[in-house]
DNA sequence: CGGGAAATATAACCGAAGTTAATGCGACGA
DNA sequence: TCGTCGCATTAACTTCGGTTATATTTCCCG
């Protein structure tokens, strides 16, 4: 009765086999979109909470110029926004990467959901407060790494997240970004995501290419990052 | 009873004459620390939470290098993180700017906010939701904003939360910040910081010196800063 | 299998912000 | 009253990353 998002939680709390079974059947209702689907626009209001179940989201801003800047990238387990309906109105966008597979959690049942149990309410805070501490580490890498740096944390944030949720290999995982999209997380143009690429790519540090990333020199990308992996408060592999 | 945070989170939810006295006995444990203490360090195991009740802080992470990238301000009212005893060692460190009084709030004492009040919770869940909003408010200037843009859009931001807490006059409200500080807010350089201060004070956009921000030319300013205030959900002034 | 769009790659040039360093100016304590 | 320490200011020079433009490759999809 499991699934990629009961598995997330588990990690935060100590979950019961009843709670993941009432998670479950929470996301009972999924929906199956392809790649460019819009979830959540920007002065929606928001109804229903989303959950991803499979395949990659994330959310943006636009700006007046037309520039786009990624605020979160959402992956298999992850709340896509867990406002709980207490906004009147989106202040960002959420757009699927891939073809995903999206459970859609209607408000009043998330709130029964955190009155109900107060293993789930905690779970759900502790998911609330690592998304948090990524959006701080994202400020931090952009306000004060360079070009290469801010690429090379992404890759080691994206990579132990994948490696978090049993979907990476030793060296390895699915990536499914464009250069462009990197950019546009990243705060750089395209043209010099390429250069740094190609950088990290000659200097054997890592690779990116038809959707994967492969990690060559684990440990010169994470100092090249100055990566301390510790924000994403992963417990769920010490568990496991 | 009221103070500074009872009346911040009486903007989120209606809170009862009842829930107000609760709170504002919750924090009857005040402290006078001077500017540049610290009240969390990196690397902290979190005990109580704090509550800024008078004066500024800053949470911030500093890099290997010895830079300091910082996270977010707080002012009179909010939380200092709100993190509900949950994590295990704190991400970010958090030191007052200038003397303030803080509210020491035992996590059991939060814990039992939670469970016992629904307003309350609601209230914190809301709180929180505007922190994140900060927060992806400084990823998008970071990644894509130049620096005097980003400049103004945090003088936007922060006009508008002295506001919010009654702190600002029509085009005026104190800023003790170095230029120092904010370059490490903005993730430039103070020499950088200067040369825009100098740009905006000549162009009588707005003018920032011996610890106040003037605002000439409001109308200017929220141009050059693409500022949407939206984010903020400030409800406060609206309901008042 | 072949055509077209999207994604990647590269090059030449430009400009915003960083670096380093020197100077000015208060505020505060001795 | 003077000296000092931190902050603000300014200048000269450098550099990282942006801009624009043009291949080239990949990958769909018919």
């Amino acid at each position: 009765m499991s699934n990629a998002f009961t598995d997330r939680l588990s990690g935060y709390a100590p979950l019961s086999d009843a709670d993941v079974a009432l998670l479950a059947d929470a996301c009972r209702n999924v929906r199956d979109v392809p790649a460019g689907h819009h979830m959540i626009r920007e002065g929606d209001s928001p109804d229903p909470v989303f959950v991803m179940l499979d395949g990659w989201a994330c959310g943006y801003k636009m700006l007046p110029d037309g520039g786009r800047q990624i605020l979160a990238f959402m992956l298999p387990g992850d709340f896509c926004d867990i406002h709980i309906a207490v906004l009147k109105e989106m202040d960002h966008s959420i757009v699927t990467i891939t073809p995903a597979k999206v459970a859609t959690l209607p408000r009043k049942q998330m709130e029964a959901l955190v009155e109900a149990k107060s293993n789930i309410t905690h779970a759900f805070w502790w998911s609330q407060l690592v998304d948090q501490g990524v959006l701080r580490a994202w400020i931090v890498s952009m306000g004060r790494r360079t070009a290469e740096e801010r690429i090379a944390h992404l890759m080691c944030e994206l990579y132990i997240r994948m490696r978090n949720i049993g979907l990476a290999t030793h060296d390895q995982c699915e990536l499914p970004l464009t250069q462009l999209v990197l950019a546009d997380a990243v705060g750089l143009t395209p043209v010099h995501v390429n250069r740094v690429l190609k950088g990290l790519r000659l200097n054997k540090v890592m690779e990116l290419s038809s959707g994967a990333l492969k990690i060559i020199d684990p440990v010169r990308l994470a100092e090249i990052a100055g990566f301390d992996g510790n924000y994403l408060h992963s417990r769920l592999i010490k568990v496991a």
